[in-house]
DNA sequence: CATGGCAACTGGCCGGACCAGTGCACCGCG
DNA sequence: CGCGGTGCACTGGTCCGGCCAGTTGCCATG
């Protein structure tokens, strides 16, 4: 038989872990809220540093938010993918992540978001990238800004048709930053409005692939 | 003109900014120190509560680590991927993420990977593979666990001759939940032995169009 | 009935204290 | 002189008590 190594196991981090699950679980819904540090110091049977730092932690894993002053003690949030968003950030600076890099595997997630929509879209989905379409056509008198906005929501659409969780966080992960870069691509262009026009004759070409089930011709389009 | 929303910026997140920055900007290296905390309340002007809290939330990204007792204060960490991990593995939990979507994406991500490998591999990268599968066939005798881990070091390979750092950290990320689920096909079926044979004939072929660099074979066969 | 002020909280931050553990230098032994 | 054991200085983990500025909601006042 073998021992496993033995290492200690911190106060706050049983504290972290005991909130976490009750997230996790259910019991605390977000929008709920928590108690006050010097309430939980009671409950946990620590003192209030402890709590401090437990709820640290969580505030940094972007579960919750504590505002000073606010007697309903700290909030519990809905998910979002902000932590996914900033340990990303992180990778991208410290594996000196290029443009490139960062484009190519938008791409790539693209693609096989619009392979899968392709196969398994419903009504909705198709409404909802027709909606987003006509959004952008709409901006394209708007400026740029506006237009940008109205391409995030196409993207959006692709990945919620394609039904995986994973992809989807993956889209909302590089969103941000793709946003900036199609920004940059238009205003460098010589001619804003036809870069725009071309983005949205490509977006439309993907939606009548998906519309007509073609997943290898949808994923080759996005790319 | 418009007036921001002011927000007060809490005294242990400039600290933490501070000391991401420097690592992010090289002036701290994996395996460097940082100073004791009785040390840093004194550089940054600020108690030793404030100063925890700061290595509370670098610790929980992974960029540090502090063990008690050591003198030499905490280690800064080689960049790695449990941050992203852990926030999908988040992201799992509260999504209700089914084991369908997990192995549906790692999927697209191999497909993806296996197609850019195709496209852009070097004899290096060939060489990685080949030494995997040859560890799996090896592993053929040695019982479920060490082939699931030569299973695993085939993907990784493919994963860094993919060349973008964002799929292979997708890798990375589903590696282990993979993992477990690989042994448990293996050990459910009927004859072992066959599935693992199979699943290195399958591994092969995808080897071969990679290496004869046909990207669309090379991406469906790993679907 | 509206409004302004007040009090009871909140979280942010501070300082000091104690403890168990670690690393290193020192010292005595062989 | 080399080496192993020992002690000490220092570490991080945790606790306590306190102060401050801010928020909320109630209540008295107009």
């Amino acid at each position: 038989m073998g021992f496993d190594p033995v290492q200690p196991v911190r106060a706050y981090e049983r504290v972290v872990e005991q909130i976490e699950r009750a997230i996790y679980r259910g019991d605390l819904k977000p929008g709920e809220r928590l108690s006050s540090e010097r309430q939980l110091m009671v409950e946990f049977a620590v003192s209030r540093s402890t709590v401090r730092e437990a709820l640290r932690v969580l505030q940094s894993a972007g579960l919750i938010r504590s505002r000073p002053g606010d007697p309903n003690g700290p909030l519990i949030l809905p998910f979002s993918t902000i932590a996914l968003e900033k340990s990303l950030a992180s990778l991208a600076r410290v594996e000196q992540l290029s443009l490139v890099d960062l484009l190519q595997f938008r791409m790539l997630i693209e693609g096989a978001a619009s392979m899968l929509a392709a196969r398994g879209h419903t009504p909705e989905h198709i409404e909802a990238m027709e909606a987003a379409l006509t959004a952008m056509e709409a901006a394209l008198d708007e400026g740029e800004a506006a237009f940008s906005v109205a391409d995030l929501a196409f993207h959006e659409a692709i990945a919620s048709a394609a039904g995986n969780p994973l992809l989807r966080a993956c889209n909302a992960v590089v969103r941000d930053v793709v946003l900036e870069l199609v920004l940059k691509k238009i205003s460098e262009a010589p001619d804003h409005r036809a870069q725009m026009a071309e983005t949205l004759r490509l977006h439309r070409k993907v939606l009548d692939a998906v519309r007509e089930r073609q997943p290898a011709r949808a994923a080759e389009l996005s790319r």
